[in-house]
DNA sequence: TTGTATGCGTTATCAT
DNA sequence: ATGATAACGCATACAA
């Protein structure tokens, strides 16, 4: 007997879906027909192939990729966590990830963590349970042995990495290319301010990169590592400290200053315009990511470009063929975890021109 | 026969998974029993609960929300459409809108939008197919009476919004703020700045609200539309004119400039202080939106803050109770759109406060 | 409180 | 080239 229970479902708003069900009976062929329209069209005939057509648009058919998913056992989803949204840098690379769409095809799912382990793990049962193929991490919080435990294919971007896939940017060639253009305007003495940093994370390479370069080329050198937190007024004050450190320490001489990120060199570079009017001669800043805070700075702000479009793709790219790997029938999973470089792109702007 | 077939997928890497069916053979339950221990666990004794609760620890047993969709029909998934996430404005509505995960449940399906109508239409295909219950379109490019008749709750944030409910800042109370604020400082002529803007979409009330007031208040104004296009350098060139001609027409009066966002009252601001080395006296600027551009640039500048929390959270409550609404036996949709105000808040800086 | 039967809408397998 | 039928893993109406 059909219908013999009546589905709560049924006598909603939305009606009944049309399914293959439907168009089958409405055309008089069978539903594995409809189906191979949709995956393998040409082993229909062109006349068949139109009826259905047709079939579709009269009864205004709409897909249901979750009746898909549950038979193929293919979601197409990717799961992403991001740490949060309100550093460009971040939602530059979630904006280049979800563009990847056009190219790949896949969906994403995304989180924003907050730093909480619990929570995160939680995400990642989420998204596990939406049977998302593989996954995005740029959260920090998650130690990468514990992702590599999943078993689904990963790839982070800019944090530990030692037992997942990454794409990093290439942070000591970025250090050497900013560390080196200081270099060649011949300054007293150059000066990296950074914020405490683990080593095992890639940014860790943007001090190992100034100080090699500033040794191996004999240079006089200083690292200054800060606690800035995470609001602007802690950082402007922390910064107006080491300002006010960096004038009487080096009064008079030409001071190169490699900073660690855009939004604090434009937080200095502010101090100091408000303080002189302008930026003094002996003062040459660059920062780091190639956000728009140094190109929108009162003095445009010369840094070190992150290729986050490249960085992005890569990153899906080294992911889908994980992720198409993991479809063959003898699958050859990774024996040791790929870690991509993109290399940066240096910026050169007005805070490292001479301008005497 | 049992497993007549064998499905390509079970030889696959990720062996076979742990089902309902594993989990009641182990226990000698049936599978509902299994299925009520997740969605309504206090009809089962506690005794039962727990033998159940040990056997999905014994198993390792995953849930699969893929399957409990096709039974049940809901997803939990609402559908995003940005326009884009360069700009702060959208990348932390989008953060905030993630952040209700926490309070509502629903998981995100993000599109960023590329003013391609077509690109967006599909989309929202592709969103329609994976059975999401709710939109929310924050992209301006696909009018609202066509959004309407998708027959899926929607809500859009801050575009036209004509057919179909949303939630806008207040933009003509913004304006109003903003103006009375530079009103109070006896401006000698107040200017807005904006861009071309269509009089269908919330933020031409700002335009509005200057107007209104200005005139109500018999102040001498100036209305200046001009288009900046998307590039910093563009606007950048534009503001420059701009400011010449201000400079020109009102020398030594007082300028109270209102600007449209923040992004371009920072670019003005910037033009000044490079050839003053401060802001003058005689210029006061306030922008909109309260981005962290206005709190970062070389002198604080004042501006309409948006209640981007808010905004999120109004846009998702919306859409939840229209969802639900729909899950109701007999639902009630909306007759008429709701259109949603969130009072904006007035931040006062430097570019506000007299300097003489 | 628990079980049985049926359905959700597609894909995969085998047969013709 | 097409069809019949069994999965996919879970939820729900109804019975007990």
């Amino acid at each position: 007997m059909k219908n013999k229970y009546l589905k709560s479902r049924d006598i909603m708003a939305q009606s009944k879906n049309v399914t293959f069900a439907d168009i089958a009976k409405y055309t008089n062929f069978s539903k594995t027909t409809i189906s191979r329209y949709f995956n393998d069209p040409n082993s229909l005939t062109v006349e068949n192939q139109a009826i259905i057509s047709d079939a579709l648009e009269k009864l205004n058919y709409k897909e249901n990729k979750v009746a898909r998913i549950l038979a193929s056992g293919k979601t197409e989803f990717i799961g992403i966590i991001v740490p949060n949204l309100f550093l460009h840098y971040y939602s530059e690379i979630l904006n280049q990830i979800l563009s990847t769409y056009e190219t790949f095809g896949y969906k994403f799912l995304v989180f924003v963590g907050n730093e909480n382990e619990e929570t995160e793990r939680r995400y990642i049962q989420e998204l596990l349970a939406y049977k998302i193929e593989g996954m995005i991490i740029l959260s920090h919080t998650i130690p990468s042995i514990e992702l590599a435990s999943l078993q689904i294919p990963i790839v982070t971007i800019e944090r530990e990495d030692r037992h997942v896939n990454s794409v990093n940017t290439d942070n000591y060639m970025g250090a050497i290319q900013a560390t080196s253009l200081l270099a060649r305007h011949n300054c007293d003495v150059l000066i990296h301010i950074n914020t405490p940093t683990s080593e095992d994370i890639p940014a860790y390479d943007r001090i190992r990169g100034f100080k090699d370069f500033c040794e191996d080329n004999h240079l006089n050198h200083r690292i200054i590592i800060h606690e800035m937190e995470r609001t602007h007024e802690s950082a402007s004050m922390h910064l107006r400290s080491i300002l006010s450190e960096l004038e009487q320490e080096y009064s008079g001489l030409k001071k190169g200053i490699f900073i660690s990120n855009d939004t604090h060199a434009n937080i200095l570079l502010n101090l100091i315009v408000r303080k002189y009017g302008t930026l003094p001669d002996d003062f040459l800043i660059i920062g780091y990511d190639g956000s728009p805070v140094s190109k929108e700075a009162v003095i445009p702000i010369s840094t070190v470009g992150q290729q986050i479009d490249k960085i992005a793709f890569e990153a899906v790219s080294l992911l889908v063929t994980q992720m198409d790997e993991r479809k063959k029938r003898r699958p050859a999973p990774l024996r040791e975890p790929v870690h991509k470089m993109i290399t940066p792109v240096l910026i050169r702007r007005e805070t490292t021109e001479d301008r005497d």
